[in-house]
RNA sequence: CGCGGGGUAGAGAAAUUGGCAUCUCGCAAGGCUCAUAACCUUGAGGUUGGCGGUUCGAGUCCGCCCCCCGCAACCA
């Protein structure tokens, strides 16, 4: 039986989920849901990522116990998960399981023995206001834009590097290799530019004593390794490595045949296609077949955040709407490659539009007909997806997946206007019938197909096609005014 | 000349290797009554950011310019 690996990268904790990781999270599992019916089998990860100065900050800020602390935002992360109708067999990693610690330990101890790691002078940039360690990209006019009246102070400390410079010739030749190891192809070339201008080596450790929350660095009582370098590895953890080796092999793959696809969003291109990848040539271990890279949902023209107040709830679409419908607009109104946009008011315009007007009101005019009509029940015929349908899901084209599904819907609206069963059955009850039939046979290739993307709706209809004789046609999405 | 993405109807998008500028929403008129005030048809709406070039033919290829948006190393 064929295997599939998915993962999704997996959020850090220090906020409520936002509709950026709904995005991410339903798409893998559109792509796993797409190849568990195609009969393989599949391993689907998704998790939280929990370590590092900024999660041990926030918590003493709201003073929590740590670990109190990352519990309840895992278990908010692990909430969202049903809301979004995310397959239940998904695997929910947490880095601060024992085992996935042990598991970086490990992956650390590999890079070691290959001589890729050693110590060297770091120069921490640290705003005394937050007390914590800022990155150059937080910085505006090279102070804290929370705290302007203060100096960033630089802290010099000991730290392990990992030897990401050794491994620039590998991965151009890795890429070349792997044509569509980045997909789509202009992230790929981005990544490569980066490769190809020189990579520096990266710390992969913090001292215990001022940042004691992270994963003790295997021999070194004084260390925690930097939140990246553990956090990474959750990709193999999550499958049992290393003790694990057959689960290992039949999904994250071989040498000879890397099976893991990465999905990730498009901050992430270096961490996922770079970085890691070297660690993984320096641990001796497969590569992921493929990274995937999508785009950022924006609201109403410019980037979520707090201080705008403009960041979207996927908790609060779903209640407002349902689960199917936040879906499909995840899957057909956003471009997966591109940026989208989100606002309420195009959000509603497009449920009203497509969900209500489109599939919701196909489906009750031709159960209507039927049971008008007498017919009572519909043997299912369909077993497999069309071809079409196949190459864009392959392809990781879920926005063309999904319009392909409504460009049926529309074909069947017109055959509708153009055909007037409704008229026809009175004047040639055979004829009639004929057309209502091939009505319920199109009702059927449309809700088998809608299957990975909207599982519910999909069970809703294939359930109503197969007892019509109570008469209770499914209202599937009300208008909203 | 740091790297990259983009500019197509009021809005959002699509257009293998150059070959009738297409689709959805919205708008207008008509049709239909099976359906969730839904569905179908037709129509209006365009200097494809600008200028120039190659070509029988350019949204597409080449040159220059203008304007948006990311990234610029340890930020998911």
């Amino acid at each position: 039986m064929n295997k599939f690996y998915i993962t999704t990268t997996i959020p850090y904790v220090n906020s409520d989920p936002h509709i950026g990781f709904a995005l991410e999270v339903v798409e893998a599992d559109i792509l796993a849901r797409y190849h568990k019916l195609m009969g393989e089998e599949v391993f689907f990860n998704t998790g939280t990522d929990e370590h590092g100065a900024k999660i041990h900050g926030k918590a003493l800020e709201a003073g929590k116990d740590t670990q109190v602390y990352v519990d309840s935002y895992a278990a908010r992360f692990k909430a969202l998960l049903p809301k979004l109708g995310i397959l239940p067999e998904v695997h929910f990693i947490r880095t601060t399981d024992a085992h996935h610690k042990q598991a970086a330990q490990e992956f650390w101890t590999r890079c070691n023995a290959s001589g890729d790691i050693y110590k060297k002078e770091y120069e921490i940039k640290y705003c005394v206001g937050c007390e914590l360690e800022k990155t150059d990209s937080e910085l505006v006019d090279g102070k804290c834009p929370l705290h302007t009246n203060l100096e960033i102070e630089i802290r010099k400390e000991e730290n392990y590097f990992f030897r990401f410079s050794k491994y620039g010739q590998h991965l151009l030749e890795f890429y070349a290799d792997n044509k569509t190891f980045v997909v789509p192809d202009f992230r790929f070339n981005e990544i490569k530019k980066f490769v190809e201008a020189g990579l520096q080596d990266f710390s992969i450790s913090r001292l215990k004593e001022k940042m004691s929350w992270g994963v003790p660095v295997p021999g070194d009582e004084t260390q925690v390794m930097y939140v990246w370098f553990d956090a990474l590895v959750n990709y193999i953890s999550t499958l049992g490595w290393p003790e694990d080796v057959s689960n290992f092999e039949q999904f994250w793959g071989t040498a000879e045949n890397s099976n893991g696809v990465q999905i990730a969003g498009k901050d992430n291109l270096r961490q996922q296609s770079a970085m890691w990848q070297a660690m993984l040539f320096s641990a001796g271990l497969p590569n992921s077949k493929q990274v995937v890279i999508h785009g950022f949902i924006n609201s109403g023209g410019q980037k979520m955040s707090k201080s705008l107040g403009n960041v979207v709830d996927p908790f609060k679409v779903v209640d407002t709407y349902s689960t199917d419908a936040l879906r499909y607009w995840l899957a057909r109104e956003m471009n997966m490659f591109e940026d989208g946009d989100f606002t309420e008011e195009k959000f509603k315009e497009s449920y009203n539009a497509n969900l209500a007007n489109g599939l919701g009101n196909l489906v009750s005019r031709v159960l209507k007909m039927a049971t008008n009509a007498g017919i009572a029940d519909f043997r299912l015929q369909i077993a497999d997806f069309n071809a079409e349908y196949k190459t864009y899901l392959e392809h990781y084209e879920i926005q063309k997946a999904a319009d392909w599904v409504w460009g049926k819907v529309k074909e069947v609206d017109e055959y509708i206007a153009r055909e007037e069963p409704f008229k026809k059955i009175k004047v040639d009850a055979e004829a009639g019938k004929k057309d209502i039939e091939y009505l319920l046979a199109h009702l059927e290739l449309i809700a088998y197909h809608l299957q990975p993307l909207l599982p519910d709706t999909a069970k809703k209809i294939l359930i109503a096609l197969q007892d019509m004789s109570t008469g209770t046609i499914p209202r599937l999405f009300p208008r909203v005014e």
